[in-house]
DNA sequence: TTGCTCCTCACGTCACGTGAGGTGGC
DNA sequence: TTGCTCCTCACGTCACGTGAGGTGGC
């Protein structure tokens, strides 16, 4: 009989942790003194302390090992694997995370060391929702000419709503369709978010489109606040942290304007808040 | 302006941590009313919540981000590269971690598909610290002689310790000094723990040795309740663990009594709770 | 008036660590 | 008597989730 101290170095665990043991009933002591409280253990209780300090470190929860252990003394064999197997996809989760976390991490510090001073943006990962549009699409033959086709673009699609007596519900978008980072024959479409309902509405103007923007489970967004013209590198940043993620992108890019339309009169607002967004998938 | 609700959709996250964040001093709503208490953000409040979300993403505590963004709109260079070495090093511990629980979780999983049942003892890993012991030791010519040559080493131990007038001060142990296991020439010490100040004491009764067993930071333990017949499966057992995580043994294997001396009145006691432990190092 | 959103407590989660304040055994 | 160990609350940790109970705006 080994009192909790002794129990405890025995153990190599601590005294509070086999007190909440005891009050979880995952481990009783075989004998406590009714007047003093005092807690006494066998040797052969060495044998349970030693398999929940096992289970416990595989990452299975004290509930689930009380489970396990309420049994009797054999484990039981179909619940242990079923629990295994629920442990095993967890950990695949979690591993891919704390992998995500590696790369990210040490992507910022490269940035760091070869910039200089820290990045102006921030890229994360999330889902994007589908979302119901309405869309004016156009080829751009380069760079240079994107803000005044733009523009254009984006009185072509108010116009045509305003024919169309269809009302913006939502953010301004505009989506690039090119595959790969180009700087000729943009691909451009300029869009707003209308009501889901009218989705299915015939049009009498031509030009403009109603459809629905594909989503993503797992995207990677940049939020960027700032002139038009920062937004070439932007997508440059964006596109390197899926590079360096071991990703690659899986979709069309999608910039939102968060903090309302463009072009307000016919002329650019800025600064404005953008967030780029791109769907991606783990590279092959 | 937005209200906390459809901040939080722009933002993917939920309202309760925009509180949680506003109670932290972390994101404050641009303007609260004060009548009413309803919190109010702007779009560009989206940036700071981005890069808030952002750096959680790397596993960074909500305290480490606020200092890093009580220092302004830019982030502190010097102060952010300290925090991300730092959490570089944690990552690669707990990716380690989460290593040895898949191979636990998976070295599990197959036993129970070999096996068909759950196996009699557990594995886990933990430092051993250094001993002061008492000690005889011989080389057996095979395992059949085992019992028999056990039996006359703890009686030739005890009797010399008796000689010398040296009282045990903990738990009896065997240790197998032979590099791999093996069933012949077995080089084994019979020990016991004695105080740590009778290190120094001369001996008059020769084949006896008081010296320090070696520690070791990490070590495979595995505890067993049992005869001792049961002993050299259990060793495999563990050595076979040791092998599917990796790793190899890298010091003498311990046996250690923990229900009391193998031998009393010159007979095996058993059922005996017994801990063997092997120092092991990631195999290269 | 009816939903919908917002508010402020405040408890629950998980596995303990860490005192506070007091007692028992050698 | 002095340490040492033991005891029972009970708060702290971390980042929120989840009601309870009530209010404000359309």
């Amino acid at each position: 009989m080994f009192k909790i101290g002794d129990f405890a170095r025995l153990g190599q665990v601590s005294v509070r942790m086999l007190r909440h043991y005891d009050k979880l009933d995952l481990l009783k002591p075989s004998h406590t003194d009714p007047s003093s409280g005092y807690r006494y253990y066998t040797v052969e209780q060495l044998v349970r302390l030693h398999r929940i300090v096992a289970l416990n470190g595989l990452g299975l929860t004290l509930q689930q090992i009380a489970r396990l252990l309420r049994s009797g003394g054999d484990l039981p064999v179909e619940q242990l694997r079923d629990l295994l197997l629920r442990r095993q996809a967890e950990l695949e989760h979690e591993l891919l995370e704390k992998q995500a976390q590696i790369s990210g991490v040490a992507a910022r510090l490269q940035q760091l060391e070869h910039v200089g001073r820290t990045p102006p943006y921030e890229v994360l990962t999330k889902a994007v929702e589908p979302l119901p549009v309405a869309s004016v699409r156009t080829t751009v033959p380069s760079a240079g000419q994107m803000p005044a086709a733009c523009r254009a673009m984006c009185t072509q699609l108010y116009a045509a709503l305003e024919a169309e007596r269809l009302a913006p519900a939502g953010v301004e978008l505009a989506v690039y369709h090119n595959e790969d980072y180009t700087e000729t024959e943009l691909d451009v479409e300029i869009a707003v978010v209308i009501e889901q309902a009218q989705l299915g509405r015939a049009l009498r103007v031509g030009g403009l489109a109603l459809r629905t923007l594909e989503g993503s489970p797992l995207a990677a967004a940049l939020l960027y606040e700032g002139g038009y013209s920062g937004l070439g590198a932007a997508v440059l940043a964006l596109l390197s942290w899926v590079g360096q993620q071991g990703c690659a992108p899986a979709g069309p890019l999608r910039e939102l304007h968060l903090s309302g339309p463009a072009h307000v009169g016919g002329r650019l607002v800025e600064p404005a808040v953008i967030e780029l967004q791109v769907p991606i998938a783990r590279a092959s």
